[in-house]
DNA sequence: GAGTGGTCTAGACCACATC
DNA sequence: ATGTGGTCTAGACCACTCA
């Protein structure tokens, strides 16, 4: 690895480590919760000082696919857990219930140009279209409508909508494999319309907060698109600014 | 500085010596705008290696109150400018126009215990309370109420309201020494009353974001409340997840 | 005690900005 | 040419975790 080169392209040294080791989590090479193998062994067999597997890791640690544990070792991120939404609203009740989910349909549809585009797949490739609703103390307070693409989430075809688990993302892991790192969320404004409104238990018309999300794996391809719907007078968001 | 010892009381040298930085730049021995010393001055300065000042220095840059620049030096921010609580919102028209400003009221009153615990006076300490519109293209879009403690800001007593100038923060820097470094934004969804909904050319009772902000300077002290009213029609955020 | 990440050093060289 | 921050090295030692 040592070029002799100051560095390739104009890249640093340990951004091309961190794209190597990015490479090697995304292939499976070290799996979700497993750790990497020490900053001295990785300095040894890539041929680089400690202070650039440092800086390297460092990188992939703000990325947030890899986690550091003082004195135990650097983990792949087991990904996120889910119930991440509700970090948007400030529902009443005891709140250290978990949430649960109630499918309400799950059926196969072709994507449309703009989902196929930020899915990273073809215009009418086959998807999960996927209604459900979250409980907390099993009142409704969201309504969700996933778009997940059939390529990656074959095994969830024939899941009966029943044994869908409460939480999203640690099934796709489980059963497909697939590792949710990351997601963005766009907030807006509207009315819901009737049928969502329905399961909310609230009336048609009532101003809530749509969340459109983007969720990524690993390797930062899209996986999922999601719009989410939540009675706006509960809504409650802590931004920083700098 | 060098004790010999591993570091002072658990603390890390360069998180000592971004404390020691941090105080200085509070303490106005570098102004904002200018440039701190050379990462090598430093180093030799405070007797660490270059390697513990860079770590320092990236601390404080995390912090937003430093901002490297490769090549020419490392500089005291100089604060947020202000037109940033219209990221929150998507208003129509030619968007690069900078938004105006109209103070419609300007007054001094007595803090009540909430806001003096939260801007770190003593209840029943001057503060002045501020009404004051935004527009954009000469349209009103957001409504504010800004409460700022007297203690720091003597000087905007007099000033006619008809000279404030279109952003707070860059005339609070000018007129009274303040840095606005950081702020923090809680976002919630209510309904106009009607002499906001007025100013806003609103029907009484529109839906609308509200937005609680803190800003804070140099030394991580609150130095502004801020409550924003704005169309949730316009709303729009993105948050990144992970 | 062995292994991990965290801190620190002293120095070299590179890349960018300015004169 | 000079001065700045950015990268990289080779090594030492500290702090935490776990068998």
């Amino acid at each position: 690895m040592d070029t002799g080169l100051p560095n390739a392209a104009g890249v640093s040294r340990y951004a091309q480590l961190a794209q190597e080791l990015r490479q090697r989590i995304v292939g499976g090479e070290w799996a979700a919760g497993a750790a990497i193998p020490a900053e001295t062994e990785l300095a040894e067999r890539f041929g680089v000082a400690l202070g650039t597997v440092r800086q390297a890791v460092a990188m992939l640690a703000a990325e947030g696919i890899v986690q550091r544990v003082h004195g135990k070792g650097t983990f792949v991120t087991q990904g996120l857990s889910g119930p991440s939404l509700l970090r948007f609203f400030r529902f009443r009740g005891p709140t250290d219930e978990p949430p649960t989910a109630r499918v309400h349909r799950c059926q196969t549809v072709r994507l449309r140009a703009a989902e196929a585009l930020a899915l990273g797949q073809q215009t009418g490739d086959a998807a999960l279209r996927v209604k459900r609703v979250r409980l907390l103390a099993g009142r409704p307070v969201l309504a969700e409508d996933l778009l997940l693409p059939l390529a990656r989430f074959e095994a969830l075809r024939a899941l009966p909508t029943r044994e869908w688990e409460d939480l999203l993302y640690p099934m796709l892991a489980r059963l497909c494999g697939v590792t949710v790192a990351r997601a963005n969320d766009e907030l807006s404004f509207g009315h819901l319309d009737a049928a969502t409104a329905a399961l909310l238990d609230l009336p048609e018309g009532a101003p809530a907060i749509r969340v459109d999300r983007q969720a990524f794996d690993l390797g930062g391809h899209c996986i999922e698109l999601r719009t989410t719907w939540g009675d706006a007078t509960a809504f409650h968001y802590s931004a920083e600014m700098r």
